[in-house]
DNA sequence: TGTTGACCTTCCCATGATGGGAAGGTGCAG
DNA sequence: CTGCACCTTCCCATCATGGGAAGGTCAACA
C-alpha cells in the first residue's frame, strides 16, 4: 500500500506520515525496490490511533507516550487514565482563558453602540487599560 | 528611555518591541547617539495598547486593523465592534473545540476504572475509533 | 582612570504541527 | 512510448515568542 493511500486510510495526511516517521513518531516502514514505502495492516493501525489521538487534543509528545503505554503489555490502565486527566485538566484550562477573553471582549462590546460614531469604548479600553463607563453601569434603563 | 525600561513600563518584552517595530507594528523610535533606542510617553501608550490586545487574543494582523482604527479621527465605533464581534466568534469557536475534546475524553476516562490491570478503554478507544462499551452503557446502578 | 556588571545592538536559531512547492524518479494505462 | 498520477527528498513558511552569541555602551565605584 502507497503511502497515499495509506493516507486516505488512515486520515492522516501523507505529508504528516512522513514527518511521523522522521521523527520516529512511527518506525520506518518497508520500502519497495522502487523506494516507495510500503504500509501494511499494523500501519495503518498506529496511524489511525494517531490521528485519533491528534483528534482529541494531544500533542505529539504525548501521543508518544500513549503509544508506549498501548505496546506495554503489562501498563496499568491506571497509567493511562493520568495521561487523560492530565490532557483533560490541559483542554479545559485553555478553553477556559479563551472563553475568559471573549467575555472580557463581549463586555466591552456591549458598552459600544456600534452607532457610527468615532467613540468607541473598546478602542478606550485598550488605549487606558480602564473598564468601559455608563452603557449599564447605572442601569436606571432597566 | 531605554528599551528596558518600556518593556517593564509596558509589560512587552524588549524582544517583542524590537520584532514589533521590525514588522511595522510600532514605528521606528529614535534613537541616541549610541545607537540605543529611545521610548517616550506616546510610544508607550502604543505598546500598552498592543499589549492590552494581545492579552485580549487578538492577532497581530487584528492588532494592525485596530491600530489603525484607533488613529483613524474618522473611524465609526461600528467597525470596531465588528472586529471585535469577529474575534469574539473566533475565540468562542475555539473554546468550543477544545471543551468537545475534553468532554470526549473524559467520558472515554470515566469508563476506565484506573485499578491497574491493563485493560484500558481509552487505549481501546484510541486504537479501534470506537466508544466504549460497559461501564455504565447500561446504567442499571441508576 | 580603570574595571565591572548591567544593559543595549544585530543576527541566527528554535519552538509545534502542518502545508506548499520544486526537482527528479516510478508505475500504470492507453 | 507517452502522459499522468504518484512517489522521493529537500527547503521554506506559518505565528508569536524566547534563547543565545558576539560585540558595543553606560553608570557606578575603587
Amino acid at each position: 500500500m502507497n503511502i497515499g493511500q495509506a493516507a486516505q486510510a488512515s486520515g492522516v495526511s501523507a505529508k504528516m506520515i512522513r514527518y511521523y516517521e522522521s521523527i520516529g513518531l512511527v518506525p520506518p516502514v518497508g520500502r519497495r525496490t522502487s523506494g516507495y514505502r510500503d504500509y501494511g495492516p499494523a500501519d495503518l493501525h498506529r496511524l489511525g490511533f494517531i490521528r485519533r489521538a491528534r483528534d482529541l487534543g494531544f500533542s505529539i509528545e504525548r501521543i508518544r507516550l500513549l503509544l508506549d503505554l498501548w505496546s506495554d503489555q503489562s501498563r496499568s490502565n491506571a497509567e493511562v487514565k493520568a495521561v487523560a486527566l492530565t490532557h483533560i485538566k490541559e483542554l479545559e484550562e485553555r478553553a477556559r482563558q479563551l472563553q475568559e477573553m471573549a467575555d472580557s471582549l463581549r463586555t466591552l462590546a456591549e458598552a459600544c453602540d456600534g452607532d457610527g460614531r468615532p467613540d468607541c469604548p473598546i478602542i478606550q479600553s485598550l488605549e487606558t487599560g480602564e473598564a468601559p463607563t455608563c452603557q449599564g453601569e447605572h442601569p436606571a434603563w432597566h
